[in-house]
RNA sequence: GCUCAAGUGGCGGAAUUGGUAGACGCGCUGGAUUCAAAAUCCAGUUUCUUCGGAAGUGUGGGUUCGAUUCCCACCUUGAGUACCA
């Protein structure tokens, strides 16, 4: 019988599928293990064989912990809102619903031949109304929820309605807007219902706010931050513009402390936590007002200046201040003499981009306004200046400037001829600021001096308290998400407007689905696509969606035009997994399903998804726990993130003046142009198919190839897999020439799974042939051929051994060795000729989670009419690997030069004796006498002299 | 600039409580089988070598009986971030 693969794949794939061998239940007396994969937006192209990297991995360890007594949990779903159906909508006008679901279909059968362990009864997609009602639903309890920073946590907003009917504003400590004004409960009570809504607005989790917005005009929408990458769209790379817009936010700040505590308590990746800490940006500091000292142009009213500074304990060290160009101080402030010219440095930063301000951090530029501030302590006048290497964004958008402490603060004074003096005991400044806080005494300082950066930034806040004017305080450089995007293809908002106030439609009227419109772009008038829809109004008599021209703004309201970005969905859809699809109607998940699952104990994904998905899904548990819908703190535990892989581009070089194709040899010193060649007309060896080539494409149709011994040789290079690059691999291919079993084990063969590493087709021989000669240990053209002879010693060595390495390397994650150990199992036994059923059963057990189609065939050939999937991991035993002799490596000052066979048993003084008399041992010495000799017993003899 | 990760044969990579560097596989070379090819099997494959050996894990230093593994400095590549006060 030979090893038929497409055939057992196939086989085995229905019979999977139609005994619903790995269908989850939600009571089982098993422990359970949720292992999740970041879920496929549904591309047009669909699967490259880099895509399914992490899905194998994930499965090899959901299988595992099944074969180890586990209830697991492995569900598969799609990320089905997105841009690339809309933009394919918007040029084809076919329906993204439609675009999306052919795409699902492709990706579907592309998965299903790979024999993933996925239980397919509880998939979800984001863009299915059953499951966005339940988005929408989340999206109102932050709508009703404020962040109470006393009990450190969100809480419903009707009880910060009541704490201000009875008490005012005063006493609550919340997470809001900045600009909120005190008021009383009589006032409170005397605000009109529109009064109120908009006060509210500045406390809710969720809310509408004009603010500065990344506006991406060829698509048409605004960007989260994570969603912009040097300057311009992560996605099409489109220029993005600053633009003012009412939008809806998210108020994520409110939770930076609660997000950065968090990532001590979950097993993720260093790299991964510090790059949610660095987004995060905590900054531990204090508060200062400056008084700015009145003059005869200004205003009646005092100004003070508030800064952010990290450094109390450098205030004496203050020779300027610094505010963004943009700082609403500037034009109150600003001395007519120096008014022309601060108005103009003004102009000249306005105009430039955000990102030439990023991109030239060299210039220093800037401008007196000829006000002075009050030095808290000393009385003294500070200049004020006004910069823009300070951000009206950050902090206060003002900086209390210490060039002897800050680099930009000394450049600055540098250049404008600021004086700069030193508070730093013993520290030459003449060259550069001293940044450190570390070993250095603050001097010139009076009540600071002869202090550390400890104590003095202990002490300056203290007395800045006394004087009311600072407290100490910590910022975040984390920014409320903006979540409203101006596109078709997402969550409508469950929102209405009523005398221009947002309001929410109650629960049990969801989901309110996407409308129908003729076009996918804006309106003429700019308005979001949602513009064009003309059953957009909800009428709140009959609480449904109607046409327009009902809109009276009495019982009729136009609907919200903006939809939610693309990490609405994904940033709950665990949870959704949860529940059974059966018993999902009601309920986002039921408490029990909660309760079972709790979070996903593996997340396997890739790391672009560091500050959005990653970030927001937590804010979101977080959020969902505070208001007691859920009872864990974090959603993924345990989180690896896959490393990804590169194609193997292949070039072809035309000379550029005669255009005739040169083989790689023969280039020498010609100009030529390399051009890329589809990977497909290229063998393992590198050789062109020449005829694939000229038909390829009509411009090549007529090529001259110049060979090299008949031979036309490519160029190689390791690129991104990409379309473009006409590198891209895909499964089917593979899967079609040797199968989902050589895809899998070679997929993980390649290396360390979090590691980038290049795709080369023509290495998958190597487990290919692998899997061959396990079929060889099981049956050869007789049929089966195992027996049920008792094992031999060496049998049961490599058996026991293969069992020890593999449990290791799958809890390590470390699936490249484990298929080594396999090849090396296999090629032992083989030579051993080993037939006993003992060694043969549970070395297929150990495979079955790689290789799991060949594993249930010949467990089925076996006898066996349960699943491999249900057989229980071997158990190691020590005892199978016990040796009475060791091959001693012998070394000279530490190098090994030859190895000597002695028995465990002997002592020290034997071994030494043993290796001494050796003969090459005396050779090696060459009359001389040794210094020392370290004898290790079970591991090393070293001899040194 | 700052933060983090990684540098090992022609290629992917293996080896860390410091103890035989290059496992396993690809590719390559030679052989067997075959009319031939594919497939399969066997042997070899870090470099240099006077065939005894010697050197060798990005570079330079250090700790140690012994360093791919630990420490210091530097170089290169990749990722994140970018005037964050």
């Amino acid at each position: 019988m030979k090893y038929d693969f497409n055939q057992i794949e196939k086989k085995w794939q229905d019979h999977w599928a139609k005994n619903e061998t790995f269908k989850a239940v939600n009571n089982s007396d098993k422990p359970k293990y949720f292992v999740l994969d970041m879920f496929p937006y549904p591309s047009g192209a669909g699967l490259h064989v880099g895509h399914p990297l992490g899905y194998i991995a994930s499965d090899i360890y959901a299988r595992y912990k099944r074969h180890k007594g586990f209830n697991v949990l492995h569900p598969q779903g799609y990320d089905s809102f997105g841009l690339p159906a809309e933009q394919y909508a918007i040029q084809t006008g076919q329906h993204p619903r439609i675009t999306t679901e052919a795409n699902i279909k492709t990706y579907r059968r592309q998965l299903d031949q790979i024999g993933f362990s996925f239980d397919w009864s509880r998939e979800v997609r984001t863009s299915n109304p059953e499951y966005y009602k339940w988005t929408q639903w989340i999206f109102i309890q932050l709508f009703e929820s404020w962040y109470n920073n006393d009990s450190n946590k969100a809480e419903a907003i009707n009880t910060l309605v009541s704490e201000f009917e009875s008490k005012g504003n005063a006493s609550v400590n919340a997470a809001c807007d900045d600009d909120v004004e005190i008021f009383t409960a009589d006032e409170w009570n005397n605000y009109s219902s529109e009064q109120q809504q908009e006060i509210l607005l500045k406390y809710r989790l969720t809310y509408l706010a004009e603010t500065e917005v990344n506006w991406c005009p060829d698509l048409g929408t605004v960007l989260a931050n994570d969603e912009i990458v040097n300057g311009v769209s992560e996605r099409g790379g489109h220029p993005v513009v600053r633009k003012k817009m009412t939008q809806w936010s998210m108020r994520i700040s409110a939770y930076a402390e609660r997000l950065l505590q968090g990532l001590d308590t979950i097993d993720w990746t260093d790299a991964l936590k510090d790059i949610q800490k660095n987004w995060i940006g905590k900054s531990v500091g204090a508060q200062v007002e400056f008084n700015v000292i009145p003059t005869e142009h200004s205003d009646k009213e005092p100004h003070t200046i508030s800064v952010f500074t990290t450094r109390p304990d450098t205030i004496f060290g203050v020779s300027f201040m610094t505010l963004a160009p943009e700082h609403e101080l500037v034009s109150q402030i600003t001395t007519p003499k120096q008014k022309a010219e601060v108005e103009a440095y003004i102009v000249k930063t306005a105009k430039r981009s955000e990102r030439d301000r990023m991109a030239d951090v060299k210039t220093i530029s800037g401008a007196f306004t000829g006000a002075y501030a009050e030095h808290p302590f000393s009385k003294e006048p500070i200049p004020i200046w006004i910069g823009d290497y300070v951000l009206a964004s950050y902090g206060t958008g003002a900086v209390m400037s210490v060039p002897c402490g800050d680099q930009r603060d000394y450049d600055f004074a540098k250049h404008f001829k600021i004086p700069i003096p030193n508070i730093f005991e013993g520290v030459d400044i003449s060259e550069g600021a001293y940044a450190s806080k570390d070993n250095v005494k603050i001097t010139n300082s009076d009540f600071l001096d002869g202090m550390n950066y400890k104590k003095a930034t202990k002490r300056a806040i203290y007395e800045l308290e006394q004087l009311g004017q600072g407290e100490g305080k910590t910022n975040y450089r984390l920014r409320d998400a903006v979540f409203s995007r101006q596109r078709y293809w997402g969550e409508p908002f469950p929102v209405y407007y009523l005398n221009g106030m947002p309001q929410m439609i109650a629960v049990e009227h969801l989901p309110i689905r996407l409308p129908e419109v003729e076009k996918y772009l804006p309106t003429e008038e700019g308005e979001p696509p949602l513009g064009r829809a003309d059953v957009w109004a909800w009428d709140t008599a009959t609480n449904s969606v109607v046409s327009n021209d009902k809109i009276d703004n009495k019982t009729v309201h136009p609907l919200e035009l903006n939809t939610m970005p693309g990490w609405a969905g994904s940033s709950w859809y665990f949870f959704r997994y949860m529940e059974e699809a059966a018993n999902r109607d009601g309920v986002f998940a039921s408490e029990d399903a909660l309760n079972y699952w709790e979070n996903v104990d593996l997340y396997i994904g890739g790391s672009e998804h560091a500050t959005g998905h990653l970030l927001y899904s937590r804010f979101w548990v977080k959020l969902l726990k505070d208001r007691g819908f859920v009872n864990v703190e974090e959603p993924f535990k345990k989180l690896i993130n896959q490393g990804m892989i590169l194609g193997t581009s292949a070039f072809v070089y035309r000379d550029e003046k005669s255009g005739e194709f040169y083989s790689k040899g023969l280039i020498a010193d010609r100009k030529v142009q390399s051009i890329h060649a589809d990977v497909s007309f290229v063998n393992a060896s590198d050789e062109l198919d020449v005829e694939a080539f000229k038909n390829w494409r009509p411009e090549f149709k007529d090529a001259e190839f110049i060979l090299e011994d008949g031979i036309y040789k490519v160029g190689r290079d390791v690129e991104k897999m990409s379309k473009s690059k006409y590198n891209v691999v895909n499964p089917d291919d593979i899967v079609s020439d040797y199968g989902a079993d050589s895809l899998r084990l070679y997929e993980m063969f390649l290396g360390p799974l979090e590691q980038y590493k290049p795709w080369n087709t023509a290495g998958i021989t190597g487990v290919h042939n692998f899997l061959k000669k396990l079929w060889k240990l099981y049956v050869d053209d007789n049929g089966l051929k195992v027996t049920d002879a008792e094992p031999a010693k060496d049998n049961l060595k490599t058996l026991h051994k293969t069992i020890k390495k593999v449990e290791e390397d799958i809890e390590n994650f470390s699936f490249n060795t484990s298929v080594s150990t396999f090849m090396i199992a296999v090629n032992e036994l083989t030579a051993q000729k080993c037939r006993s059923q003992k060694i043969l059963d549970p070395l297929l057990v150990l495979i079955s989670p790689y290789a799991p189609h060949i594993a249930e065939e010949l467990w089925s050939q076996l006898g066996y009419s349960d699943s491999i999937s249900t057989a229980t991991f071997p158990k190691f035993e020590e005892k199978f690997l016990v040796e009475s002799s060791k091959e001693y490596p012998i070394s000279f000052n530490g190098k090994m030069r030859f190895t000597m066979e002695l028995p465990l048993d002997l002592s020290k003084d034997d071994i030494e004796a043993a290796v001494m008399a050796h003969e090459k041992t005396i050779a090696q010495l060459d009359g001389r006498t040794p210094k020392k000799v370290i004898v290790v017993p079970g591991k090393i003899v070293n001899i040194v002299g």
